[in-house]
RNA sequence: GCCACCUUAGCUCAGCUGGUUAGAGCGGCUGUUUUGUAAACAGUAGGUCGUCGGUUCGAAUCCGACAGGUGGCUCCA
């Protein structure tokens, strides 16, 4: 490493910004026809969109446009800014042949500065803030320029003095994405890279990269023998071995025990339901097309695979007349839903065409919203907690489009009560403008991959719209009917998806009460004696309900806790001549267990009684 | 659905610019070994190179379509 490079986030995104426009150079060097369109700093780097016309972009043109990049960066270019009257800016726009500058520039003459927030958020698929790029400083009528060669880029900067101080970078992906954001309009190529201060840190992240996907849950799931996917059973229909169901049962027993306690019922509901179904509830007009459709062939009936669960929970509350003295009535049911998922949205568990919802719905009067929201905000921190899964919290609005159903004063009280609860509950959060479902607003809390991509996983949602729509009524202590509000929730949010997120975290190795094996016997040899004796401590783990195996394969001992280690096991113990005598083992612990590592003999009973109760409270820390 | 890329044995991967019988490690199976806390030794069986079609004297290799997958975009109740 050189001179102390800089290290303020300033100059970070500065320097990331900056090697934006120095791969729109070396991109207009290489092809002069290329057409930009906007180029910020993100997370981790950089991306420029770019129009070539008939040249696509693909990664083998990346060493061409590095080595060009890189010439660039020797040359150590100044970067000028300067202001321009915008017309001037809107005429230089059409000499140059920048259609889409163009359009950046009419629509900032018409708009003014609302649409430097619309480049800050929308434009790079980011929460607005994140991207942290000043806006435009530019006068009223002006806008903001940079210069560096022979390149000019409409841009609010900031910039670092010349191309030599941009840093390390590596382009690293090429892919397609919609002119501002939207699928009606062309596709450009985004072309991504990394940048950091210095190569020796690039280098860091790129190795953190490659150690990312050593917990890629798709590759764990096979390695662990989790799921599995077979193409002809069909894309986004994962396949879960015995080993994964344990996981997916004891997140769910988990899941309803807390909902159970603050007073949820279990329901069942088919899988099918009529068509009609959805029509009233308003899901049939936003999400038909999106479904699974299946044709009775008696009736005239047009059923679809139900894609959600509200609208069936919803029929069980209108079986009977309901007063106000029966809310908040609390139903919840852990089911599948069916959604025929376009193939390129398609992604490992997180994104599947089978989704298994730990579904539930309460149907309460608006005075009881807080009450019961706040009630699933402290299940929702007590189940990640235990599980040492950290969120951020979301909080889904709506935006000015027409796209949400229902009176707009009821949105904003709506919002304004998550808003409380979720500040009564003392939870930093974030707003997602253009995040609420198309019923009402949520709360949306959200774990991170292995890649740090954000995952919805638990989710309360407000609904004042469906309820109406499907006629439902109580009788309130003056005799008058009125209509509940509905509030959805999920903990887990899908298993599937929580699983895609947990597995990265936990790198597959699970607390002990979710280890779909908790405790491996492993024997010395295969006489007779030792077998038995292997045999009858299985016995009395499985007599404890723990998951216990026994290994007595013809193997090294070296080998076979080689094995143990892999598929992560928790505990280990082996079993020879000593143990047969002594009736003591000493447990082995998984690797990463924090444990103190003394090597303490337990009488075999024992040892299975500390197991067990570590799996019934649940607790994260063997107390071994 | 759109853009780019990938698909060789159960798994991880070799196979140079098209040239005979496609290789390795792990795993599997068989045998030897009876093992003491992260890989015993030997032998052996597995592949119509994702599928279909095309170019060519000749295709794992080049082209096309489809399927599955990866990273994005769009969408996400």
């Amino acid at each position: 490493m050189g001179k102390a490079a800089p290290k303020q986030t300033d100059d970070l995104e500065a320097m990331r910004h900056s090697l934006a426009h120095i791969m729109a150079s070396a991109v207009q060097k290489l092809w002069p026809e290329a057409k930009f369109g906007v180029g910020p700093a993100i997370e981790d780097g950089f991306y420029y969109d770019i129009d070539l016309a008939d040249k696509t972009i693909s990664e083998d043109d990346f060493a061409k446009i590095e080595a060009e990049m890189i010439r660039i960066i020797k040359e150590d270019q100044k970067f000028e800014h300067s202001n321009q009257p915008i017309d001037a800016a809107i005429a230089w726009a059409k000499s140059s042949k920048q259609p889409y500058k163009e359009e950046l520039l009419n629509d900032l003459k018409r708009e003014g500065t609302t649409l430097a927030s619309e480049l800050n958020s929308s434009m790079m698929g980011l929460p607005a803030g994140i991207s942290g790029v000043t806006p435009a400083k530019a006068e009223v009528g002006e806008v903001s320029f940079y210069k560096n060669g022979d390149f000019i880029d409409l841009c609010r900067g900031p910039h670092v003095a010349s191309t030599g101080k941009a840093g390390a970078f590596k382009l690293t992906k090429v892919a397609g994405a919609y002119w501002r954001g939207n699928e009606k309009n062309r596709q450009m190529q985004r072309v991504y890279g990394v940048a950091f201060p210095s190569q020796k840190e690039l280098d860091k992240y790129l190795e953190q990269l490659e150690e990312a996907k050593k917990r890629d849950h798709r590759k764990l799931g096979r390695e662990l023998d989790l799921f599995v996917t077979s193409p002809l059973v069909g894309a986004g229909l994962p396949l879960f071995t015995p080993r994964g169901t344990v996981l997916r049962d004891e997140l769910n027993k988990y899941s309803q025990e807390l909902r159970e306690q603050i007073g949820y019922q279990k329901i069942w509901t088919p899988h099918i339901a009529k068509q009609e179904l959805y029509e009233v509830s308003g899901h049939w007009d936003k999400f038909g097309d999106e479904w699974l459709k299946v044709q009775s062939q008696e009736s005239h009936d047009n059923l679809v695979m139900k894609p959600m669960n509200c609208p069936h929970h919803q029929q069980i509350y209108a079986s009977r007349p309901r007063s106000y003295r029966d809310l908040p009535l609390k139903y919840m049911e852990t089911t599948t839903d069916y959604r025929d998922e376009k193939a390129g949205e398609l992604l490992g568990l997180s994104r599947v065409r089978a989704i298994t919802q730990d579904d539930s719905h309460t149907f309460c009067t608006p005075e009881q919203i807080e009450e019961v929201l706040k009630a699933l905000v402290i299940v929702v921190k007590d189940f990640y907690k235990v599980l040492g899964l950290p969120l951020k919290v979301r909080l889904s609005f709506r935006d000015e489009s027409d796209s949400y159903l229902g009176d707009k004063k009821l949105w904003d009280k709506a919002q304004g009560i998550i808003q409380k609860v979720v500040e009564d509950s003392e939870l930093e959060y974030y707003e997602g403008i253009g995040e609420a479902a198309f019923y009402g607003p949520k709360i949306d809390f959200m774990a991170q991959d292995a890649l740090g991509r954000e995952l919805q996983v638990a989710t309360p949602q407000l609904d004042f719209i469906q309820p109406e729509r499907f006629g439902l009524k109580y009788a309130d202590k003056d005799g008058s009917e009125k209509t509940p509000v509905m509030v959805h929730f999920a903990l887990l949010g899908s298993i599937e998806r929580f699983l895609s997120v947990y597995i990265e975290h936990t790198a597959g190795r699970f607390p002990v009460w979710l280890a779909p094996e908790q405790i491996r016997i492993i024997t010395v040899n295969q006489e007779d004696k030792t077998t038995k004796f292997a045999e009858s401590i299985l016995e009395k783990a499985k007599e404890l309900s723990i998951r216990a195996f026994l290994d007595n394969d013809n193997e090294s001992v070296g080998k076979k806790i080689r094995q143990a280690e892999t598929m992560k096991v928790p505990y280990t113990i082996v079993i020879g001549e000593k143990e047969i005598e002594s009736g003591e083992v000493i447990p082995r612990v998984r690797s990463d267990m924090e444990v103190q590592r003394e090597h303490v003999s337990h009488k075999i009973e024992d040892f299975l009684g500390t197991v067990r109760n570590e799996v019934r409270s649940r607790v994260t820390k063997t107390s071994l």
